[in-house]
DNA sequence: CTCCTTATAGAACGAATATTCTATTTATTG
DNA sequence: CAATAAATAGAATATTCGTTCTATAAGGAG
């Protein structure tokens, strides 16, 4: 063999190939032989599964140095997983990144696939990503840091909190019944067990508190047992759309969430964000 | 100056700054001059407009061919941008793609960093609103589009439709399942009503396919529950956020997704965007 | 039309990097 | 406990790659 370095002459056969298999065969049998490498080997492997983009833009020394080996070792664990060398790891690496980012023509491409066929995926994984981001964005910037802090001393002061969400906002509520619950505060969710509802609000009082999300078209049932909690003189944070929603409390305590839809489906990023924030205040607060 | 390599000096003195504003810089600059540009460096402006990752990732060669031009000409390109020389350029390129991909512990760090004293609410919803914000874009941006297709291939083939996701994961599970009852998808939740699920499994089969959805630590019980759907030989499309997760299917039909924790509580941002984009998918396909 | 400036191409140089080789240390087996 | 095999570290080697230099061509100004 005259030249050692095969990092062009692999580069070159493979670049026809879109190859992120290479990477999964890659990593699946690193996966598989982890247990069994060398500690030397094993200091490589976690350095490689924790920061992939080092391997890909970094030199043999700069690994050696994250991992805290000697060069010479890098390329022995390369040699490990049947691979000639360094350069040819580092160029599966390097045509990972190359797959991962379509062209901006494939992109425009598929938006407009033609024939008045349906919308691609990758279109519409770009509009529930745009939403997303929008609502986040919408939702961090307007939301009302004051009011955010009243919400937050309201709920570390509840003996109970209680969580009314249906529908849309069913799966928010029952994420901050499972943060909650992780965080070892009293709570209770309301609404979703059928016919048990009312007898759990039975106990519910002014020494406690209740969080109401809800958004257009705000559902019936929500709108019910709000006004119950509210007869009752429970304290209420509400998470809602408009200062005309009806599930704004007499408290006027409520905070803002805009959340944009594509599609017809609404997006919940930014209400997720603020309930994560809500549950380690109060556990904060709480100590 | 007795090395013109400016290449280690230039990473050296830049690798504690997040520096994507370096390349919108450069951009800027590019598109302001190119216009007068002669023709050769011309040629260039284009290549690299058109596949930056090729700048990154490539050498002075490659992106020479690209452009069809002499490689000292490339060099000369990025002399006129009052770089150093290729390296210095191409640095810009691969710390975007590191900037990219999330350096997001020095974020979080930065936010509770700024004294021991416990975090206030702003601070609490800025960590999760960045967080939810880094997983989006980490997802948008590293999705594999094909597999993205492949995905909702199998999954608009099916009779009925698994979904398995427990504790951080439950909240998607149940909203994807929300999704599909909205549109009338055939599907049935598993692992959440206790002690029903193998009866729930006993009539999956081939015809069938699953969603699993789980992330690091990986619960006990959503591995058991895939391996029994692998056993049943139902088709399973995982969505989890490592090449080396013990949910990935035999198919290797897997979609990344990393979702950046803040104060210990993983986002899911990023998975309901791309729950709600097979919902739909899914949905306009089957039509 | 000639001179001068700018642009380009190709070759030569120098630096950095990946790889290989050998001595030494560390496990493993009889 | 000895002996062999494997793993590791460090230095030496070879090659690739970025840069610079020089000759040539093109475009403008006087």
């Amino acid at each position: 063999m005259p030249s050692s370095r095969t990092c062009a002459a692999t580069r070159e056969s493979q670049d026809s190939a879109l190859s992120s298999e290479d990477y999964d065969a890659f990593h699946q049998q690193l996966r598989a032989r982890y247990a069994t490498l060398p500690p030397r080997l094993k200091q490589i492997a976690d350095a490689v599964l924790a920061s992939p983009d080092d391997v890909a833009l970094g030199t043999v020394s700069s690994l050696a140095a994250i991992a805290r080996v000697q060069p010479s070792t890098v390329v022995r664990f390369a040699r490990t997983f049947d691979l000639n060398g360094f350069s040819e790891m580092q160029a599966i690496f390097r045509d990972r990144i190359r797959s991962r980012s379509i062209s901006y023509g494939e992109r425009v491409n598929a938006l407009h696939a033609a024939d008045g066929s349906p919308a691609s995926a990758s279109a519409l994984l770009d509009g529930f990503y745009e939403a997303a981001l929008a609502s986040l964005q919408a939702m961090h910037h307007h939301m009302d840091r004051t009011r955010l802090d009243e919400a937050i001393t309201r709920l570390a002061q509840a003996r109970r909190i209680y969580i009314l969400g249906l529908r849309r906002s069913m799966p928010v509520a029952r994420y901050l019944s499972y943060l909650f619950t992780k965080m070892e505060i009293s709570h209770r969710i309301i609404g979703l067990e059928s016919g048990m509802e009312d007898e759990a609000m039975l106990s519910a009082g002014p020494e406690d508190a209740a969080i109401v999300i809800s958004f257009t078209v705000y559902a019936k049932r929500t709108i019910e047992l709000f006004r119950a909690l509210e007869k009752r003189h429970v304290p209420i944070v509400a998470v809602t759309d408009s200062p005309a929603s009806p599930v704004i409390p007499s408290s006027g305590l409520w905070l803002e969430v805009m959340e944009a839809d594509f599609m017809g489906f609404r997006s919940n990023a930014a209400t997720m964000a603020l309930v994560m924030t809500l549950a380690t205040a109060v556990a904060e607060r709480r100590e």
